[in-house]
DNA sequence: ACCCTTTGGTTCATTATTATCAACATCGGT
DNA sequence: ACCGATGTTGATAATAATGAACCAAAGGGT
C-alpha cells in the first residue's frame, strides 16, 4: 500500500511549533509502527540531516538540513515573500488573523501567518498541517485544485475535528460545489471551536489552486458585513499573489472576482 | 547495508541553487539507481511534499513541504538570524565573502551567505553541500566536531576537487591536528581554484562543533596581513554565534581565542 | 530502599516489500 | 517520420523491512 519511504517521511508531520521535539516511543505509538522500525527510519533521516537527535535527552527534532532545502527552494522559487506582503495587508485591513497555506504533497502546509492585533483573536500554530476537509483553506484548495487531490482526499478518513465537522464524503461534495460557484470557502467551527474561516484559492501556472489565502475570526464576532468585507479583501489579493508566485488566475475565476467587486460596490 | 529511506533522501542532495530542477533519468544516473526505483522514491517524497513535479516538463524540484519544516525548525530553534548578523559583520569588516555552514546529518550544509561588495570576489552557491575534507569549514568541523563524524568522513571516498585537494586519509590527519592546535582552518584552492578559505568552528551545547563560520577570498589577494586580520575577526564571532545558537565555547578553545587576541594586539 | 513502568536501543528469523529488468509509452529534436 | 532520450508500468527475484523478544537505564511511586 504505502512505501517505506512514505511511512518514514510521514513521521515528519508530527513535528510542529508547539511540539518541536518528540521521543522515539512516542513517535512510534502515534504512527502505529514498531519502535525498531521508527528507530532505523529516524536514523536514516538523521543521516540526511532532516532530523537530529539531542545528545542528552535523545529526543528527535527537525534538523538543519531542512534549512538548506528551504533556502534552495526559496531562492529559486520565492513565494514566502509574496505571501507575507499579502498577509500583512489583509490583517491590517480586516483587523483579523490572516494566514497562507500551500499544497505540500497531499497535505496543506501553513507557510505564513500574520496575527490580528486585537485582544481576542484567532491564534494559529506555525507550520501546522491543515486538514483539507474541515478548513476553509482546505475546501477552496479542493474545489479549485488538482482533481486527483480531491479524489484522494475524499477516499481518506475524514476526522471529526469538532462536532460541526462534515465527515461524510457525499456530504462534502455539495459544499465543494458551492465553493466553486461562489469562489470562496467558509468554515464555521468545522475545524476548531469558535473559529470562523474564510478562504480564497491561489492559482499556479496551470490555473489550478496550489494554495490558499485565509482570514480567521472568532465566530462570535462574525456577521454579514464583516464577512462581505473580508471576502472582498481576499478577492483583491488573489490575482496579486497568484501572479507573484508565477501562477495565473483562470478566466472563470477572474469573472467571479469582477462580480464580487460589483456587488461590494453596490453596498 | 544502506536503507531505502537513506537512498531516497540522498536524492535530495542533488538539488542546489544552480540546479534546482532535475529530471528522473538524470537523477537516477547520478545516484546510480534504477529509473523505476527513483520514480517510486520521488513519488513518495512528492506525496510528503518534499519535492514536487512540474506538470509540464515533468522535472522534479524541492517542494513546499520543506518550507513548512524549515519554518518549524527556525521558530523553535532559531539560528539563521544569529548567523546572518555575524556574516554581515564579517563581510563588512573584512571586505570579503563570508558564509556559514551547519552539520546536517553527515554533511555540511550552507545556511547563510554574505557576499563581498568587491568586484573580484568569491561567489558561493546558496544551499550547496560542502565537502568535509576539502574546505576550511569542513576541516574545522571535523577537527572540533563529533568524533564519529570524523571517523565516517575519513572512511568515505575523498574526491579530488582540484589538484591541491588532499585525497588520502592519512595525509588529512596531521592537517586536522594542526587545525585543532591553531583553532582555525585554512584551505588554499583545495576545493576550488583561486579560492582561499579560512574558517572557525561554531559550538553546540556540548562544546562540540556543529557548524562553521568562514571567509573566502580570491587566492591572489591573500597575504599574511589579510590572513591575520580575517582570523582575528572570525575568532571574535565564535563566542557570539555559539552562545546565540544555544551553544557554549569549550574552555580550551576559549583559551585559543584569548591567545589570538593578544598576538593580534601585539602587531 | 524497593519495585514497577517507561524509555531508547539492539538483535534476529520470517516475510513482505522493494529493486531490478524488460517492455511500453511519450516526447523533442534533427 | 525517424531517432534517441525520457517517463511510466508490470512481473519476477532478491533484498531489506518487520515485529517480537530482550537489554540497560532512567524515572516515579509506594
Amino acid at each position: 500500500m504505502s512505501s517505506t519511504v512514505a511511512r518514514a517521511l510521514a513521521l515528519l508531520e508530527y513535528f510542529s511549533e508547539d511540539e518541536p521535539e518528540i521521543g522515539l516511543s512516542d513517535l512510534a505509538r502515534r504512527a502505529g509502527i514498531d519502535k525498531a522500525t521508527v528507530h532505523r527510519m529516524m536514523g536514516s533521516m538523521a543521516d540526511a540531516g532532516l532530523v537530529e537527535q539531542r545528545r542528552d535527552s535523545r529526543l528527535y527534532r527537525l534538523g538543519a538540513g531542512v534549512l538548506r532545502l528551504a533556502r534552495i527552494r526559496e531562492t529559486c522559487f520565492p513565494i514566502s515573500s509574496v505571501f507575507q506582503a499579502a498577509l500583512d495587508d489583509l490583517s491590517e485591513k480586516t483587523g483579523e488573523t490572516a494566514h497562507a497555506s500551500w499544497i505540500a504533497g497531499r497535505t496543506l502546509a501553513t507557510i505564513g501567518i500574520r496575527e490580528s492585533v486585537r485582544s481576542t483573536r484567532v491564534s494559529i500554530i506555525s507550520g501546522e498541517i491543515l486538514p483539507l476537509h474541515s478548513t476553509a483553506s482546505g475546501l477552496v484548495t479542493l474545489a479549485f485544485g488538482p482533481p486527483d487531490l480531491l479524489k484522494k482526499a475524499l477516499n481518506k478518513r475524514l476526522d471529526a475535528k469538532t462536532e460541526h465537522t462534515v465527515t461524510r464524503a457525499d456530504a462534502l461534495i455539495p459544499i465543494i460545489e458551492q465553493t466553486r460557484r461562489q469562489g470562496y470557502a467558509s468554515a464555521d467551527q468545522t475545524n476548531e471551536d469558535d473559529v470562523f474561516g474564510l478562504a480564497v484559492p491561489v492559482f499556479d501556472h496551470d490555473g489550478l489552486a496550489c494554495g490558499a489565502l485565509a482570514v480567521a475570526t472568532p465566530t462570535h464576532r462574525m456577521n454579514d458585513d464583516l464577512k462581505q468585507m473580508i471576502i472582498s479583501r481576499l478577492m483583491d489579493e488573489v490575482k496579486t499573489v497568484s501572479n507573484g508566485t508565477g501562477g495565473r488566475v483562470p478566466a472563470d475565476y477572474a469573472a467571479l472576482i469582477r462580480m464580487f467587486c460589483l456587488t461590494t460596490d453596490d453596498r
